[in-house]
DNA sequence: TCGCAGGTGGTCG
DNA sequence: CGACCACCTGCG
């Protein structure tokens, strides 16, 4: 892999299994926002940019561009964000060896990555994403960072806006957060948000640190978190990639692909931890993307 | 109009 | 501890 700067933007060469599509549209960020050129554009971390991919050769991948970006960024940030320095595609051979129908979800979201994001931001967006849809959730995160987050300069003629702090929105009330129209979540987001700006975020850096168990036990703490929350944030904002989201499309694909009973979770959940392990969050990202285009 | 959407908290047996 | 069910809001 080699990075380098070209005028507001970074080129890297040689980036195996990438697909924007598939990084950005996997159901793990809400913040990216797909241009008609197939780019997407949003921020991460308080930093706006658009970021392309050119598919390559097979061998060498592809090249992946960054604008707005340079390269202190990238490697202070970008590189990491978009977890470029893990090998997929060994990743892959290891969760679909003797595994047809792995196999077959692999190959369809191939150019997945698991990005690593904000632990702050994931909590909170996921307790947004409780009982409703992508685009609202997408809405309802969007209207929280114009209304109370920090500017972030501006970028292609917009205003952008990093994401609150925890301190920013614990001192909100209920009436401050209903243009943000987060129904009866309101409550959650201020409860957990007051938790974590008590303690400086402590408890999260944590979990980050227990057994996926403990880890889970201690995330629940916060209100509004329940087991596929809390599973969604141990493994997009605390990388602890042994866990496994069990939402309604996991069971729908874990029922048709692998006979679970759709209210069984215990038994997914077990199934997947003990077959899959330490990756068992990629195997999730590439079922979930698989169900959501194929059911 | 009404059910449903990336679940959770509260309540009850 | 497991099984219900109400819940904000927007959309088809």
């Amino acid at each position: 892999m080699r990075a380098e700067q070209q005028g507001n933007c970074i080129i890297v060469y040689d980036v195996k299994d990438f697909d924007a599509d598939h990084v950005f549209d996997c159901g793990q960020c809400f913040r990216w926002n797909r241009e008609e050129d197939g780019s997407y554009t949003g921020v991460a971390s308080g930093r706006s940019a658009n970021i392309s991919f050119v598919a390559g050769n097979f061998q060498d991948g592809g090249t992946l561009r960054i604008d707005n970006c340079t390269l202190e960024d990238f490697r202070d940030f970008w590189c990491g964000y978009l977890d470029l320095g893990r090998d997929y595609g060994e990743i892959k051979r290891r969760i679909t060896e003797n595994d047809s129908v792995m196999r077959k979800a692999a190959e369809f979201g191939s150019g997945i990555r698991l990005l690593r994001q904000d632990p702050w931001e994931t909590v909170i967006s996921f307790i947004i994403s409780q009982n409703s849809n992508i685009p609202r959730i997408k809405k309802c995160i969007e209207k929280l960072c114009t209304m109370f987050g920090d500017p972030a300069g501006e970028y292609r003629g917009e205003m952008r806006y990093a994401f609150p702090r925890p301190e920013q929105l614990a001192c909100l009330t209920r009436d401050d957060l209903a243009p943000v129209k987060l129904g009866y979540r309101d409550k959650y987001i201020l409860s957990t948000a007051a938790d974590v700006a008590r303690d400086g975020g402590a408890s999260l850096a944590a979990a980050a640190g227990m057994n996926h168990d403990d880890a889970q036990k201690e995330i629940r703490k916060l209100k509004g978190v329940g087991p596929k929350v809390a599973d969604c944030i141990l493994l997009f904002g605390l990388h602890k990639y042994d866990s496994f989201p069990l939402d309604v499309w996991m069971k729908k694909i874990m029922n048709k692909l692998y006979g679970f009973d759709e209210d069984d979770t215990r038994g997914m959940d077990a199934y997947a931890r003990s077959r899959y392990g330490e990756l068992s969050g990629f195997a999730q990202q590439y079922l979930y993307y698989y169900a959501r285009f194929n059911l």
